[in-house]
DNA sequence: TTAATCCTTAAAGTCGACTTTAAGGCAAGG
DNA sequence: CCTTGCCTTAAAGTCGACTTTAAGGATTAA
């Protein structure tokens, strides 16, 4: 089970030249290459890449990521670090979804009151 | 109730740049001021603002704001519009927050792993 | 009177995360 | 043989949302 890079990008729904661009910062540190050069995804590149992906959308910093990476390569030894960087970002994670449980709030009483407005405007202009 | 930008911008704790950067967007069209050309900020300049700063908590993008300022101005006839911009963005935020719930997931597993690696580790390294 | 502290405007700079452009190599199909 | 489509690299450009810098005006406190 290897892709190219081409694949590899349907697979997580980007651009190839995202996935050249991670590499390039240090997120995809394991990628083998065939005798042409070209990329070569196994399975577990994929499995840390729709990691990426997952956590991206969170708006976790490709630095957070990087940094995962490089205290990978130094070994299990850095297992708490890793942990801990994932810990603090996850507590972003939830103080986004507070953020998000009151623009809920405000977002519904402020689409009450255009309905009242458009509800007021259209009686108003009833012709009799 | 009106306050000059310092005691506006605590009030939303938000830098006076960015007040009069937002008003600069056409997101404060409003904002009166005194016979020195300071800016006063009202009661109804601090609730819109409000709505600015927590709705930009789940990234709304300035232009969204801004259209809604340009169509209050043409009158009460463009609040269906209004209201249209807000429930496209509620829609994001909806998605925000499934991409959060699975990000849980995830993170939360990593986390797990980190920790068994951790344990490991600990348990490897004990001299006796 | 001078220093501090507010305020003003306009313009330039920054940042993260891509995205686009340019120039070119390799392999298969017609 | 040539086009098509994949791949490569390096470098430049874009985008949104600020943030910083520069230059200066008005009010207050010492």
């Amino acid at each position: 089970m290897a892709f190219y890079i081409k694949e590899a990008a349907e697979k997580v729904n980007l651009p190839t030249h995202t996935l050249r661009y991670y590499e390039q910062e240090g997120l995809l540190p394991f990628i083998k290459r065939d005798e042409n050069g070209n990329r070569i995804f196994d399975e577990n590149d994929l499995l840390w890449l729709e990691l990426i992906v997952c956590l991206r959308k969170t708006d976790i910093p490709l630095a957070e990521l990087r940094a995962i990476v490089e205290l990978t390569k130094e070994g299990d030894s850095t297992a708490a670090k890793r942990k801990q960087i994932l810990e603090k970002h996850k507590e972003k994670m939830m103080e986004k979804q507070r953020d998000l449980d009151n623009a809920f709030i405000k977002i519904k009483e402020k689409i009450g009151f255009y309905d009242e407005i458009e509800k007021k405007y259209h009686k108003e202009n009833l012709s009799f």
